[in-house]
DNA sequence: TTGAAAGCGCTAACAA
DNA sequence: TTGTTAGCGCTTTCAA
């Protein structure tokens, strides 16, 4: 005991104290100085006021991973996030949902970004299963989820978000792309419009197809022949959406309408629009909401969708899942809606 | 020996594999396998390779707890972020440069929001250290971080971005902001503006309080009479900063111009401008860049911050630290820029 | 109410 | 080149 007490008690304060050190210094046993720092019972008041004191102190901090290697269950409270980019505006609506949600629980989220690179999906993921969180949200991006199969089976709680996984079964929260399209193009047309162009993104993210399929489809009901839609697809970034609106709006029979599938095609069809003075002229329904869309001129009517209730949808399912849900796995959706600004219910010009 | 095949071979796959299973599997001891996931010299090829073999077969990965809970130095490879809110764009783009920093060393990203709770920050201090984070990126809110001091002295590395810590001597990060506002104030008067409004964020914040005074002393040292000077402050939001800046306008002997201190109060700004149709009117200058900025009309002048040059060189300060740097704490300033598109070049028109 | 001993999954130190 | 033993900081188990 005296050993001990020169031993861990002498310690100069550049080493972060343990239990043994404020077990030392309160003059009780290890176990009793866990189970003042985990608030459990069986310990005589002035038992846990030493403790405590001690632990003051020391400035003693319970270490969490050196817990969990030990107790049943085993859990980290920490989950990990994939997102395209968290600086992605869309994903870190989602990501701050998420964080709300989860904190509550007192579960930490480590963020990464994927940046649309499959392998660097492979790679994150390894790095959260090495650091074992108690879960994942992911953003699929690789073309297959199958890698993950062996985890899904040991009971590792996973959500998918914004595109379901393929080659797994698995939870995933989604917005109906399809449909959210269908109402710009159903709104479109409610106006009046029957040349309208699409301005999509690269035909290998899921919901960028879903999303012109809901459009095209929508114009084929109402009598439209789809093949003669003007479409402009694979554009990824401001400028090649800014260049493929120009191309079509200054080409013989340019669309009366725009329906672009995302925020920057959206940003690069009103650049093209406002170069040709044709914002007054030429409608515009963008899919995602933004920042001061209802400042612009005209306002920019879109499809919003709704990245904190699928944030937060997120967080419920995989919370179910760690306290042990094990019900089939399911989609849910989340519904996108339609924000009429002005540019959307401009009537057709030709 | 059989024992040991027995009861680590003939588990089911529900329970994640250990070394001590690869280990049976491979017929080799528990350390050989540690050798060969940590990439260790000393292993035989042939060894290598049915090591390998094993822990595929069993799906096995790394426990990086546990490892780093024995290993010298006891690196858990992951930092504490806290931003504002990691929903806000400025601090988004700073936790994107800093995980991509980070990112290249293996190290991953807790991030978390403090929503300008000084309660928050605290707890949130807290749960990073109980994880064992190598290191934490800190935006202070609360009056004081000298709570931290124990865990400093200990070496643990901090660096804090955005405003400076108070109570403690450790690296910051920050922008040029009372400069940053001053150029502003220089410019508007360079338009020949001598009535220039500021609409400001709460004075509780130090940014604030530095923008404040780097704009009105600007505006003193052109000789203007700085308590004639319109200050409207204690603005958090878009809709306070909208009336404030509504019932600046309307008064008597208006401002030609305004000075707004952050996104939001800009946001307002423009709002009030539009709502009086004196967008092309009044002169505005705003602190912090913003998407579509130039799209508006006109387009919005502003003094920029630069968040990837914030979150790159806190990445690399903090990197710097844990790999033993001892210098003195030294805060680091990442100049603001004015960008020109219109609306800070409009003419005083009384 | 309290604490000693074992062991979580791994690495350090050392021996073979 | 390989393996054995001890022990990281904690919780579990069980005995006092």
């Amino acid at each position: 005991m005296t050993t001990m007490s020169n031993r861990y008690q002498a310690e100069a304060g550049k080493n972060r104290p343990t239990m043994r050190h404020v077990a030392a210094l309160a003059g009780v046993g290890i176990k009793t100085v866990s189970r003042v720092m985990n608030d459990e019972p069986g310990v005589s008041d002035a038992t846990r006021q030493r403790v405590l004191g001690a632990s003051q102190q020391l400035n003693y901090q319970l270490d969490m991973a050196a817990g969990s290697l030990r107790r049943t269950g085993r859990q980290t409270l920490s989950i990990g996030l994939l997102l395209p980019s968290v600086a992605n505006p869309f994903s870190s609506e989602i990501h701050r949902a998420l964080e709300d949600a989860l904190a509550a629980r007192g579960i930490a989220v480590f963020a990464a970004s994927l940046d649309d690179d499959p392998e660097r999906e492979k790679s994150l993921v390894a790095a959260f299963l090495g650091r074992r969180v108690d879960g994942m949200v992911l953003t699929p991006i690789a073309r297959n989820q199958s890698y993950v199969i062996p985890e899904h089976s040991r009971d590792l709680p996973m959500v998918f978000i914004d595109r379901e996984p393929v080659g797994i079964e698995a939870d995933a929260v989604v917005t109906d792309n399809a449909v959210g399209a269908a109402r710009a193009a159903a709104h479109l047309m409610a106006q009046g419009h029957t040349r309208v162009a699409y301005l999509g993104d690269r035909t290998d993210i899921q919901t960028a197809r879903e999303r012109r399929r809901g459009f095209i489809e929508e114009l084929g009901r109402a009598g439209i022949a789809t093949s003669t839609v003007p479409v402009r697809e694979g554009l990824h970034n401001e400028d090649s959406a800014r260049r493929a609106a120009l191309d079509l709006l200054t080409a013989e029979e340019p669309p009366t309408a725009i329906f672009s599938s995302q925020n920057l095609i959206t940003f690069g069809a009103m650049r093209a629009l406002k170069e040709l003075g044709a914002s007054r002229r030429t409608a515009l329904v963008g899919f995602d909401d933004f920042t001061l869309a209802d400042m612009m001129d005209p306002g920019i009517t879109v499809i919003a969708q709704h990245p904190e209730r699928i944030g937060k949808l997120a967080a419920e399912r995989l919370l179910a899942r760690i306290d042990g849900d094990s019900s089939p796995a399911q989609t849910y959706v989340v519904p996108s809606e339609l924000i009429q600004r002005g540019s959307g219910e401009l009537p057709p010009v030709s």
